[in-house]
RNA sequence: GGGCGAAUAGCUCAGCGGUUCAGAGCGCCUGCCUUACACGCAGGAAGUCGGGGGUUCGAAUCCCUCUUCGCCCA
């Protein structure tokens, strides 16, 4: 018996593990990859959380797996390398810090703008590391001597750069044209950024005067009324054959009685309402376009924060009215002048801002544009090239669709924090020069005049799509950048694929000439147990720091990546998060106690399994050692190809199945006995190469294991161990027929005992009868592993003598015996082999008609046809046993 | 309106190179504190694989269609 070396509780305590640990990582330098290691790179780069966030259970789910593909290549000897940061979030974190001041009764305004703007970095410097120190919890390995913040000096030059360059090629400019507005930001948003969503609203149908026409009135239907004050025209479709009287004809707009011309548009679509549209080019993209064409005047009737206002079309009693107050007031209005003629109920999109969910207001202003075509091109023609693949693959035909039907990109946003636009005028020459620069200019390089710049801050994403260069110090060429770009894994929510994903690749394509990554790996969406996104609003989130102090980090990972299959959603239960959780917490505690136990036997030194005499191997140790060959092939092969829920369910397998329920117990004996050697050495390799297995997705539980593990040098970290190998040589797949053959034996008696009620403790006599492929040395080479797992205190192997007894029968027709005296019912057993025999006959009438049916004969392959003869033979052979011991038992 | 995805045991999901594929975990039932683990062990019940049609010797698995749910785009 050797000694126990390590007293380890029976229960897994994630608690006093974690933090020692994770410390250790770090002191050891780990997670820090060396620009001068001759390994070669693989680089994740985060999706960097807004820097006012606080974890949430869609990160932690995008974090483990970031976090199971960098262990899973460290191990595998690559220079990983995750990089870590986060984003400064304009209007985000504007707004938290609005609302943080909002508490002292201020506004920004109050404030001004600088000191706004240092009360938010301020905020930053505070808070910003949150998420951050969040991410350690459940175990990131990042790279956190690299950190990056969107708005670092550094990076802000890379921004300014990308800018100036765009500049330089032309391809940003000022437009005037109708953009998405957000009334309670302040500030235009990108088409991404106003979220389309279906609202229950409504269609109004509104009476306008028509002179000289050919009927008193036309009526056009609009979802928004109180855009009916910014009219300046109202149109039909030329082909719109019952409304073409109309057009050249004068209306009136209902209230404040301004002419408008009716005109004929190709925009209008005929079968939308009446056929008739008014139209608002102020504040209708559509309607626009068509004042463009028409030359229409294109009056505001809105003020920034959404209230009605015009010096001339809004009437005193509108004015200073919010938009959504205005729409109520104006439909009164047309009601009392008879000019509103129905309202139906109307399903449409509406826009909202992605930040606040107000609904966008449509509107027309001056703002900066991206052209985006030039930058799309190439990244469309990688994707079609395969440079870059996206997982799973069918986000390929929404990424193509959005690349080819490319809209500009508005990246001016009125907001005060964030990058300023490099765009300086200057206010004396004439004309007035206007340009891009590096640096901040004092005068005008021209007239040497006084020069200002742009109010305006960059949108967002503006920064966040240099995200896989920029962190490296680009634009200088560093060794940094040299050697960690391009990457090659992203890992994301399909949800900021347009945001983020194609413009990095966009990004990498036009300012480094290369791909940012090679594979973009999608992973689905945290829900509730009724399917709906986790969310603050809802109330349904769950907060994953809870989880790691009810059941660890590991539990938290274990669950994380077992429950997302290939890009499918995230189902988890706020409500019982025992049910949620259990499962990773009871799957570590359950290596804890394979460890425990194996620990305790495994002296302090092993022989490696090398030197061992494979001639002491039983078939048992060979068994394991092959089934250990398949879980590394396996479960290497899952990770490869981001099929992380399989490999945690392969690891299980193995752990669970083959090593702990059948393994450990059927090495039990043997360990007491003298010559353990093999045994030992068979167990030590099968839990080492199960916690290697397991490390990327528990790291902290399988380090903790492996430490403990003999022969560890003080500084061996698993996390940096070397991935385990396949080796061909283990593997036998008629081993894994034979093991399975003792495996059924084993609960063919385990059945009958709970059939007959035998109490667990009474030891039973049994015996095999071996026939076809069932040779009979299998079964005596692990006679004991029979006996000690099906609780006998006899086996032979000689059919037994024929007493009173239960049977059954098994694989080719072999069968066993279970000596039951006194237990035996005979009535009992005559109908658990007459349902048997039912059975078997059935699906041998099945078998027979498969085989009599020439089509099947004559069509299938003939090895499926083999194949069933061969199961129609062994069939044949159950049956006849089954027929006899009926027989001999009497059954009627 | 266009595109995509999902529908398999009470729940969450595997299985979609067609021919022991009807599975896993949780839950449920029965019996066990068997010297690593009751966060455990052993045994068990449970689904006409959303409806319909088709291809085939053979379909949860391929094709068509319908229904329901979710997502994206206009």
């Amino acid at each position: 018996m050797s000694a126990t070396r390590f007293a380890l509780p029976p229960q897994y305590d994630p608690h006093a593990v974690e933090r020692p640990l994770y410390q250790r990582w770090l002191e050891r330098g780990v997670f820090t990859a060396r620009v001068d290691s001759p390994k070669p790179p693989y680089v994740i780069v985060i999706p960097p959380p807004n820097v006012t966030a606080v974890l949430h259970m869609g990160q932690g789910l995008n974090n483990v797996t970031q976090d199971v593909l960098i262990r899973f290549e460290r191990m595998r000897g690559r220079e990983a390398l995750w990089l870590p940061g986060t984003d400064h979030a304009g209007i985000a974190t504007q707004n938290v810090v609005e609302r943080l001041i909002a508490k002292e009764g201020k506004t920004r305004f109050d404030l001004g703008r600088e000191a706004f703007v240092a009360r938010v970095w301020a905020f930053v410097r505070d808070t910003g590391a949150t998420i951050l120190e969040q991410l350690k919890m459940i175990g990131a390995s990042c790279d956190w001597s690299r950190t990056r913040f969107t708005f670092d000096p550094a990076y802000s030059r890379a921004v300014r750069e990308v800018f100036v360059r765009l500049w330089e090629e032309g391809l940003i400019y000022r437009g005037h044209r109708v953009i998405h507005w957000c009334p309670r930001c302040l500030t235009a948003l990108s088409d991404e950024e106003a979220e389309s969503r279906d609202i229950e609203g409504k269609l109004y149908y509104i009476r306008y005067p028509v002179e000289g026409g050919p009927a008193p009135y036309l009526t056009v239907a609009t979802t928004r009324p109180e855009t009916l004050l910014g009219d300046t025209a109202v149109a039909v479709n030329p082909e719109d054959a019952r409304h073409r009287g109309f057009v050249g004809k004068v209306a009136r707009l209902p209230i404040t009685d301004l002419p408008v011309p009716i005109l004929a548009d190709e925009a209008v679509e005929p079968g939308f309402g009446t056929g008739f549209v008014k139209v608002t080019p102020a504040h209708d993209a559509t309607d626009f376009e068509i004042g463009l064409r028409h030359k229409l005047e294109m009056p505001l009737v809105m003020t920034e924060d959404g209230r009605m206002e015009h010096p001339t079309r809004v009437p005193k009693t509108l004015t200073e009215l919010d938009r959504f107050d205005a729409r109520e007031k104006i439909v009164d209005m047309l009601k009392e002048r008879g000019l509103l003629a129905k309202v139906e109920p109307h399903r449409h999109a509406v826009r909202h801002c992605y930040r606040c969910d107000s609904v966008v207001e449509p509107r027309l202003s001056d703002q900066w544009f991206v052209k985006m075509q030039p930058l799309a091109q190439p990244a469309l023609e990688a994707y079609r090239a395969g440079a870059i693949r996206l997982v799973p693959e069918r986000w390929g035909a929404t990424y193509e669709h959005w690349m080819e039907n490319i809209r500009d990109w508005n990246i001016s946003r009125q907001l005060w924090w964030g990058h300023r636009i490099p765009v300086f005028t200057c206010t004396q020459c004439a004309p007035r020069r206007q340009w891009a620069d590096r640096e901040d200019p004092k005068t005008c390089p021209t007239c040497g005049g006084p020069v200002e710049q742009d109010p305006d801050v960059l949108d967002t994403w503006f920064s966040s799509w240099l995200w896989p260069f920029a962190p490296f110090g680009w634009p200088d060429r560093t060794p940094d950048l040299a050697r960690f770009y391009p990457g090659h894994t992203l890992v994301t929510g399909a949800d900021i694929l347009f945001f983020w994903v194609a413009r990095m690749i966009m990004a990498g394509y036009h300012f480094l000439g290369d791909k940012p990554f090679q594979t973009v790996y999608l992973h689905g969406i945290v829900r509730d147990t009724e399917h709906r996104k986790m969310s603050k609003s809802l109330g349904n989130g769950i907060d994953p720091l809870d989880v790691v102090r009810l059941f660890g980090a590991d539990a938290l990972r274990w669950t994380a990546i077992a429950g997302v299959s290939l890009g499918s959603d995230l189902i988890l239960d706020p409500n019982d998060l025992e049910a949620t959780f259990a499962p990773g917490r009871n799957f570590a505690n359950k290596l804890w106690n394979i460890g425990r136990f194996i620990l305790a036997q495994l002296p302090e030194r092993v022989q490696p399994l090398e030197a061992l005499d494979a001639k002491r191997l039983l078939l048992a140790d060979r068994w394991i050692l092959s089934r250990a060959q398949g879980a590394i092939r396996d479960v290497t092969a899952s990770l490869e190809t981001f099929r992380l829920d399989e490999a945690t369910k392969r690891c299980y397998e193995f752990v669970w199945g083959d090593l702990a329920d059948w393994y450990v117990e059927a090495v039990k004996p043997r360990l007491s006995a003298g010559d353990a050697a093999a045994a030992h050495a068979v167990l030590a390799y099968c839990f080492d190469t199960a916690l290697r297995l397991l490390h990327p997705v528990v790291p902290f539980i399988t380090e903790e294991l492996w430490q403990k593990l003999p022969g560890r040098k003080a500084d061996d970290l698993l996390a940096v161990a070397p991935w385990p190998s396949f080796r061909p040589e283990l593997v036998d797949g008629e081993l894994d027929l034979q093991f399975l053959r003792v495996q059924q034996v084993v609960e063919k008696i385990r059945s009958i005992r709970a059939e007959y009620n035998v109490p667990p403790k009474t030891r039973l006599r049994a015996s095999i009868t071996a026939r076809g492929r069932d040779h009979r040395k299998v079964f005596e080479a692990e006679s004991d592993t029979i006996r000690r797992l099906a609780q006998l205190d006899e086996l032979s192997f000689d059919g037994g003598s024929k007493r009173v007894g239960a049977y059954a029968l098994f694989g080719d027709g072999s069968e066993v015996f279970v000596a039951l005296e006194g237990a035996i019912d005979v009535q009992q057993e005559c109908r658990r082999l007459s349902g048997e025999l039912t059975r078997l006959e059935r699906q041998l009438a099945g078998l027979a008609a498969k085989l009599t049916n020439q089509q099947f004969v004559a069509r299938a392959p003939a090895e499926v046809v083999a194949k069933e003869r061969e199961k129609e033979r062994a069939w044949h052979d159950q049956r006849q046993v089954l027929a006899d011991k009926l027989k001999s038992l009497g059954c009627s």
